[in-house]
DNA sequence: AGAGCTATTGCAACTGAAGC
DNA sequence: GCTTCAGTTGCAATAGCTCT
């Protein structure tokens, strides 16, 4: 509650030049005594809060500390809370709902404006099925249970793990679960569509300390591999999507050639054959036959 | 259940700035 | 100088939570 306050004062000042006491207090539901202890607190944690007597007087935050810190403008406010609308769809709560609401409430600007963006991490349709897993593992976070669950690996080996988890994760356009894995006795990061019969075993755990993020960068395994592609011309639009502009090199038929670095693993051979009909890898050879024995297998399933 | 702690509230007396 | 407005501070009381 008091934190919740504390943040959303700093918010406040950071975007209003002067605000009485008697406004944070009335907008908050405090007295105006808990708001003078507030602001004794956030000075106590250096953000630099000055108040003002007299007619006209208030509290306001220094002026170099707004330019110096750069923190929560209006606009950036308006950045985290679409993005805190685009992860309630996947991942309903009421505390995010009351942050929501709080934030919403300084951005007064956002009210009577039309959607100039919108960010969304929820899936095409309805994913019911993300939304109760993720729920589910929400819970066992927050009570310290391990869960339960048979896990398809990138090599389509289906293991049973019991894991102890600690973090859920949106990277790119999929939802992970961090956690310690007893089966490899080691931090791992699983991918939550890959979850399969997910239960809460009631049995608690000692929350171990561990990095997420090593463990995503280690995820990408081997090195990354310098890719040479040629890409049709009628595709090269779309390809803009997937590759940096600078990576393409127009050739005089009007196809273009792309060279990236890029991870290599079982998702980059799958998303060059997504990219289908239109795109050849050219380098390395290695990839070129592995993208070959694939289409073979397929073929084969077709003919 | 009771102790201890923290947050909050209400009240009162005070200080300082500005306007008349 | 008086008045008004708004910040400042201290104190007692209360409520809710945690720990023993």
């Amino acid at each position: 509650m008091k934190i919740d306050r504390l943040l959303a004062i700093t918010i406040l000042l950071i975007n209003k030049e002067k605000v009485t006491a008697k406004e944070l207090a009335d907008n908050f539901e405090v007295s105006r005594r808990t708001i003078y202890r507030d602001v004794e607190t956030l000075n106590k944690a250096g953000i630099p809060i000055v108040t003002t007597k007299g007619v006209d007087g208030g509290i306001s935050i220094l002026e170099n500390y707004k330019m110096d810190k750069n923190i929560f403008k209006v606009e950036e406010l308006e950045t985290i809370i679409k993005a805190l609308e685009g992860v309630r769809k996947i991942l309903p709560d009421s505390d995010l709902e009351n942050t929501l609401e709080k934030l919403k409430g300084f951005n007064t600007d956002l009210e009577d404006k039309e959607e100039t963006f919108i960010i969304d991490y929820s899936p095409w349709g309805n994913d019911e099925e993300l939304t109760e897993k993720v729920n589910l593992i929400k819970k066992a976070i927050k009570n310290n249970y391990l869960i339960e669950f048979s896990y398809l690996s990138n090599k389509n080996q289906r293991t049973s793990r019991k894991v102890e988890p600690l973090t859920i994760i949106l990277k790119g356009h999929s939802w992970y679960i961090y956690g310690y894995c007893r089966l490899r006795e080691d931090f791992r990061v699983f991918r939550i569509s890959r979850i399969r019969d997910l239960t809460i075993n009631k049995e608690k755990f000692i929350r171990k300390k561990g990095t997420p993020q090593e463990c995503l960068d280690s995820n990408n395994i081997t090195d990354k591999v310098k890719l040479v592609l040629k890409v049709d011309k009628e595709y090269i639009e779309r390809s803009y999507e997937y590759f940096p502009r600078e990576s393409f090199e127009i050739l005089e038929g009007g196809s273009a050639i792309i060279r990236t670095e890029i991870w290599e693993n079982e998702w980059l051979y799958d998303f060059l054959l997504g990219l289908g009909e239109y795109i050849e890898v050219i380098e390395p050879m290695r990839i070129r036959d592995i993208i070959k024995v694939k289409l073979e297998k397929i073929l084969k399933k077709y003919f």
